[in-house]
DNA sequence: GCAAAAAGTTAGCTTAGGCTAACAATCAAG
DNA sequence: CTTGATTGTTAGCCTAAGCTAACTTTTTGC
């Protein structure tokens, strides 16, 4: 410690405290990212068993706006991950594991939707921030969404 | 068109559409993710050109969190992509396209941070959040973002 | 001015998430 | 009950973004 004015904290302590936070900021986003799909394709798989009474591979790719081959590798990593449990050329069920996630990120969009709603923002840009949003707020940031949309 | 009632929006039309508006905003949300990384590195290094007067890797992987490596390669993305400049062993500058989007980037990032922090978030939670979101908002729920953050 | 430390690079591996092409299974009409 | 359409899978490719290990270059301290 080379250092003098002890007795407050130093301004370049304030300054590294901010970097961190920042460096841990970029960290937990990059954990975010790594869950988003799975998020997103358990959400729709529930949705789509809640519609039609099954999810097939075929809607999930039309309704993802992906193809069928990338239908099928994402559902293998969501069955090694334990969110999902499939038969061969057969539909996708969740698992309990799966249904709480689906359950959880319904939760979460409904906020940030009707969040960005209550902002006074049109309902396809709003759909479409929703999507983005939902990953990236923490439950602090929820309750506050929540509650905004409530009082308005 | 085995169709009755035309006269008014069919119901399973306006159903159609929200499902395209979804679709849309999946396709959207990938292609956010695909320039997220990128803008993240711009962003700081114009932050570290103005607080250091350069931006060496090694600050970079620092304050990102990854390793040297993983920055020498987003490096040669970005130099691929006409953002940065750079000389071997030497530091990294941006380019005048580079400086645009790092501008656009900082402005984004600070009406997230201040609205979040507005709402009464406290500043931690509010710069993690703000950095995952800030990718995912839209011009148009940008200027509600500011606005409010304006009234507050 | 040289040796050690720090910084930067390269090679090579991994995973995720896209794609197309080719093939296999299921389903629906006839 | 067979055949053609639809759906599902597999193989194989690509890019991005991460890593470790090994190497080179630059900087720094004596």
């Amino acid at each position: 410690m080379t250092n003098d004015q002890n007795l407050e904290t130093a301004p370049q302590e304030v300054e590294a405290r901010a970097v961190e936070a920042r460096v841990e900021a970029f960290i937990g986003v990059r954990e975010a990212r790594r869950s988003e799909v799975a998020e997103d394709y358990v959400e729709l798989i529930a949705e789509l068993i809640h519609d039609n009474g099954e999810a097939r591979p075929v809607d999930i790719a039309t309704r993802m706006g992906v193809t069928a081959p990338t239908v099928a590798k994402t559902l293998g990593r969501l069955a090694r991950d334990g969110l999902i449990t499939r038969a061969k050329y057969r539909s996708v069920f969740l698992t309990e594991e799966g249904r709480a996630l689906a359950k959880e990120c319904r939760h979460r969009h409904e906020i940030v939707l009707r969040f960005l709603l209550s902002l006074g923002l049109d309902p396809e840009t709003a759909e479409r921030d929703a999507e983005g949003i939902e990953h990236h707020v923490s439950e602090r940031t929820l309750a506050l969404f929540a509650d905004f949309a409530d009082r308005s």
